[in-house]
RNA sequence: GCCAACGUAGCUCAGUGGUAGAGCAGCGGUUUCGUAAACCGCAGGUCGUGAGUUCGAAUCUCACCGUUGGCUCCA
């Protein structure tokens, strides 16, 4: 196809991601070589490398990298050349007669003729482009080896796939290494534990989040925080049960498409119960617990509603993939004539939450209609929800991806994934429309001529849930919180035991100024507690010696390193006072 | 759940068939110090759990539990 283009007319990424494929390809080269029976999957260059999926006859193991890698660096030395290649489909068939992944490859192209490229004795089915030859492979690494189902799909045998990492040059290679170590040192769990924030005992139960002192005030600052936010968005905050009879989640139909999700029923009084895996049907009645009347629509039901969810054991993940965890819930009803301006609200409601928080590195999805599945509700309903929805985020400016056919059967939503320090997407915000369970739990109200209507209920969820939520956070700030979270926003440092009691005086003050403030009346020296506030990223040390108690005053040392020298308790509380009242 | 690796003291890790180790943290003592680790000592582990092989198992085998990285799924 178009892989005769001159050179200099490719852009850095094109030639970039050519390298990755071409080193896919030799991957599977020298794979072959070790393994002539293996067959071969997909190698498609990713946005770090590349990766190539084999069936082989035994397990890789780490051990296996160095020699593969070798054979291809060999491949790279020899640079032969990259000679692309069309033969009809059935030719394609009997040269990959005993490749079956590759066959069922060819099966799916629609072009008479397939594509293959060769380098050395290794051909393979690809569309290309790569690069002309081996040796225009820059500098890789293997980095991995992990199972992946055919396709993606959980159905189909799995193969082994080996990860790559690739760059332009070997320092960027080195760069993105080095950043993966830098990822490694703020990943969340590693923080929860070296600042005492949460823990999780796995021999009592994997997934479920033990909060610490630390991790707790911050948990309240941001829980306090949102209370408050919604209060003054107009939301009204309710709290519901966290079990309910069988009979509330088959009408929910919870039971029927959610069950695998959910725990086992405990017996009361002969009766089953289920803790929740969402507060939707809580809600849903306390709305219907009166007749309602279009003038009281819309009606903004928020709860921090702690659910439990059976998550696969191999997909937990410290606080971002956990069994019990507390969504930032709220459930809108309204009229259609509200549907729009509802869906602003929050839309700009999460945008007002992230920017407290000093996110910028946020994905937006909208999600609409799977057109091959069952769905609730009309098609009128699902056009109307799905333009809204789109309008919205369009009109807010808001980059955004379609995930076409991506949404749940009751209804299109909006999505916002969070970046973690090693790149992966975490969902937060969710805001989906509801056509399901208003019809089936016969949700109401009174318009204005008298008879019933059926209002719309917008599910939403803005931080996501304090877990997942918190573990972003921690890896986005590296755990040095800003002043208004830091869960210690001071450490007074006395120098000698004799300053201990101004030190105390010093902490005293703080705390009434309404500062989180801690001593260390420790028998350490002064650089030694220093230091220790220091790895605990405490924003403010507070020196104090013979010159600070004789001035009313505290030596200032910051986070950053900065040294303010004595500063009297006066000026310190105004400035703390000042800065914690900013977010952000 | 699936594939692979891993599981030794609170943490980070050494120990690969023959008497369980180090650093940090903890505790006790000495030191009272001016901006990132004072010094000395003590204590701490049925080596994830359970079977098996062996004269003998942290070490080899199997099963289970859990963690990590992926796959799939989701806040």
């Amino acid at each position: 196809m178009g892989n005769r283009m001159h050179l200099e007319s490719i852009t850095k990424e094109e030639r970039l991601e050519r390298m990755r494929h071409s080193a896919a390809h030799i991957m599977a080269e020298a794979v072959c070589e070790i393994f002539p029976d293996a067959r071969l999957g997909i190698g498609p260059p990713i946005d770090t490398g590349f990766y190539y999926d084999f069936e082989l006859p035994r397990a890789l193991t780490t051990e296996d990298l160095p020699i593969i890698e070798e054979k291809m660096r060999e491949r790279i030395e020899s640079n032969v050349p990259f000679e692309p290649s069309q033969i009809g489909k059935d030719e394609a068939r009997e040269r990959f007669h005993d490749q079956p992944y590759k066959l069922e490859l060819i099966d799916e192209i629609s072009d008479e003729k397939v594509g293959l490229y060769q380098q050395g004795e290794f051909v393979d089915l690809c569309q290309g482009p790569h690069v002309q030859r081996t040796g225009e492979v820059s500098d890789f690494k293997l980095m991995s080896v992990a199972g992946a189902y055919w396709r993606g799909d959980e159905h189909n045998p799995m193969l082994q796939r080996v990860y790559g990492a690739l760059f332009d040059t070997k320092e960027e290679l080195e760069q993105y290494l080095e950043r993966l170590e830098e990822a490694h040192r703020r990943d969340h769990r590693r923080l929860g534990r070296e600042l005492d924030l949460f823990s999780f005992h796995e021999e009592f139960g994997p997934g479920l989040v033990y909060w610490h002192p630390k991790g707790g005030r911050v948990r309240t600052l941001i829980e306090d925080f949102w209370r408050q936010e919604h209060l003054r968005a107009g939301y009204d905050i309710v709290y519901s049960p966290h079990i309910g009879k069988s009979t509330l989640w088959e009408t929910s139909g919870h039971l029927d498409f959610y069950s695998e999700n959910m725990y086992s029923p405990m017996d009361i009084d002969g009766q089953d119960y289920y803790v929740k895996p969402m507060n939707c049907p809580f809600h849903i009645q306390m709305y219907k617990n009166s007749l309602k009347s279009y003038r009281e629509l819309p009606i903004r039901l928020a709860e921090l509603g702690t659910v439990y969810r059976y998550e696969r054991s191999g997909v937990l993940h410290g606080l971002l993939r956990v069994r019990g965890f507390t969504q930032d819930d709220a459930h809108i009803f309204c009229r259609p004539d509200q549907v729009k301006q509802e869906i602003e609200r929050c839309v700009e409601f999460m945008r007002f939450f992230l920017g407290a928080f000093d996110f910028e590195q946020f994905h937006v999805y909208l999600s609409t209609r799977d057109t091959s599945g069952k769905y609730a509700g009309s098609l009128e309903d699902w056009g109307m929800a799905t333009n809204v929805l789109r309008d919205v985020i369009n009109e807010q400016g808001l980059p955004h991806e379609i995930d076409e056919g991506g949404a749940v059967f009751y209804g299109p939503k909006i999505d916002v994934k969070m970046v973690d320090t090693l790149g992966r997407e975490w969902q937060c915000t969710t805001i989906q429309f509801d056509f399901n369970l208003p019809e089936r739990f016969d949700v109401t109200y009174i318009g204005e001529d008298g008879r019933e209507r059926r209002p719309y209920m917008v599910h939403r969820a803005l931080l996501g849930s304090m877990e997942r939520f918190f573990g972003v956070l921690l890896e986005h700030y590296a755990g040095a919180f800003p002043l208004w979270l830091a869960p210690v926003q001071a450490v007074v440092i006395p120098i000698a035991d004799r300053h201990i009691d101004y030190a105390e005086k010093v902490g005293v003050e703080l705390r009434s100024a309404g500062l989180r403030v801690e001593i260390d009346a420790r028998g350490e020296r002064m650089q030694a507690k220093i230091r220790d506030a220091q790895l605990q990223k405490v924003p403010y040390m507070l020196v104090v010696g013979d010159r600070e108690a004789e001035a009313s005053a505290a030596a200032v040392r910051l986070r950053s390193g900065e040294d303010l020298k004595a500063r009297p308790m006066t000026e310190i509380i105004a400035r703390m006072k000042e800065e914690g009242s900013q977010r952000v």
